[in-house]
DNA sequence: ATGGTTTTTACTGCGTC
DNA sequence: GACGCGGTAAAAACCAT
């Protein structure tokens, strides 16, 4: 299992790879020879032609003209170069650890309390801000994959709430942001009753399966949420609605699957399984018929699984007297 | 990693329209 | 002949250990 993943990943990356080589060498629109280029004035060029297909660059080189050879060793970029690796580009304030001031000598004892002052405030706001940023993105996606399953605000705030403790609770390092934020939406929406099956939620988020199933896992693991397995019940309103069935059929449904409650016939079987058996087992019962196979599109289950499950709804239910 | 359970896939046969 | 349904065996996925 773990190796098969770890090999796809890794493709993943080979892929990935080959496509920003093949972007790297580009070709003219004009005459179709190489594009070169040329980061002395800031341009990209053509080989062939000549025509200048980019300009104002960002120069990464040295700032200031160099006159002779001498010159040009000696002056270079003023501070490091910029990189998308650290959340800020580097480009935040730092204060040196060292106590000295710029000619490199010692501070008086007044000085350097106040550097630590400093130093603490700006990693207080620095740290701070980084986690803004984090956070605001996460935010966007939640509220994107919300929207697209047909969520309501509530549980996105409750999406939300969970990604903020994944944060302050340094859940995120060696995790994307993406997933956990998926992994806090499918968390969230079981938790207000208003289950999305891993594969919905899969879809419309930006990561693997497997990688939101192991995140929410973990999620769940190191926040302590109580989560308790999906009721079956809820998914039927949405089921019955999807297939135009009435109320009638749907209450029937959830009668179905209380009783089978009741005889714990549902323990370790899939709750979407369940839910799709019962409104199948309904339609039946109330001369609405709906086909196994239009049943299990809108559930995404086998039509295999609805057959097992409903035999044994109907089973519970004859057991009972009356009915 | 492993073993047990559940779900899916693929295929087959039967009855009906 | 296509469709809906039922059943089965084997593969795949899932889960706890």
């Amino acid at each position: 299992m773990t190796d098969t993943t770890t090999r796809r990943y890794t493709r993943e990356r080979e892929e990935e790879d080959e496509q920003t080589a093949d972007e790297d060498q580009l070709v003219c629109p004009e005459c179709g020879g190489n594009l070169v280029s040329d980061s002395e004035r800031g341009e990209t060029v053509c080989e062939e032609c000549g025509l200048v297909v980019e300009e104002d660059e960002i120069d990464p080189g040295p700032e200031w003209r160099a006159f002779d050879a001498k010159e040009k060793d000696e002056k270079s970029r003023v501070g490091a170069p910029t990189t998308n690796m650290m959340h800020d580009k580097g480009l935040s304030t730092n204060i040196g650890w060292q106590d000295k001031d710029a000619y490199g000598n010692a501070l008086s004892s007044r000085q350097r309390e106040k550097m630590q002052r400093l130093r603490t405030w700006n990693e207080r706001f620095r740290t701070r801000d980084s986690k803004e940023r984090n956070l605001k993105q996460a935010l966007g996606e939640i509220d994107r994959m919300a929207s697209a399953l047909g969520l309501p605000e509530s549980v996105r705030e409750t999406a939300s709430v969970i990604y903020r403790r994944a944060l302050d609770e340094d859940l995120l390092p060696g995790r994307s942001i993406e997933g956990v934020a998926t992994s806090s939406l499918y968390a969230a929406a079981r938790q207000a009753g208003t289950p999305r099956s891993l594969d919905e939620i899969a879809t419309v988020s930006r990561v693997e399966k497997d990688e939101i199933a192991r995140t929410y896992r973990y999620v769940v693991r190191e926040l302590n949420l109580e989560i308790q397995p999906a009721d079956p019940e809820s998914y039927v309103p949405r089921f019955a609605s999807d297939l135009e069935l009435t109320e009638e059929v749907e209450r029937r449904a959830r009668q179905l699957l209380q009783n089978a409650k009741e005889k714990g016939v549902h323990s370790g079987k899939s709750p979407v399984g369940l839910a799709a058996a019962a409104v199948y087992a309904a339609s039946l019962l109330t001369n609405e018929k709906v086909t196994q196979s239009e049943v299990s599109e809108v559930a995404n289950i086998s039509e295999v699984t609805i057959r097992n499950r409903y035999h044994e709804l109907l089973e519970a239910e004859d057991s009972v007297p009356g009915l």
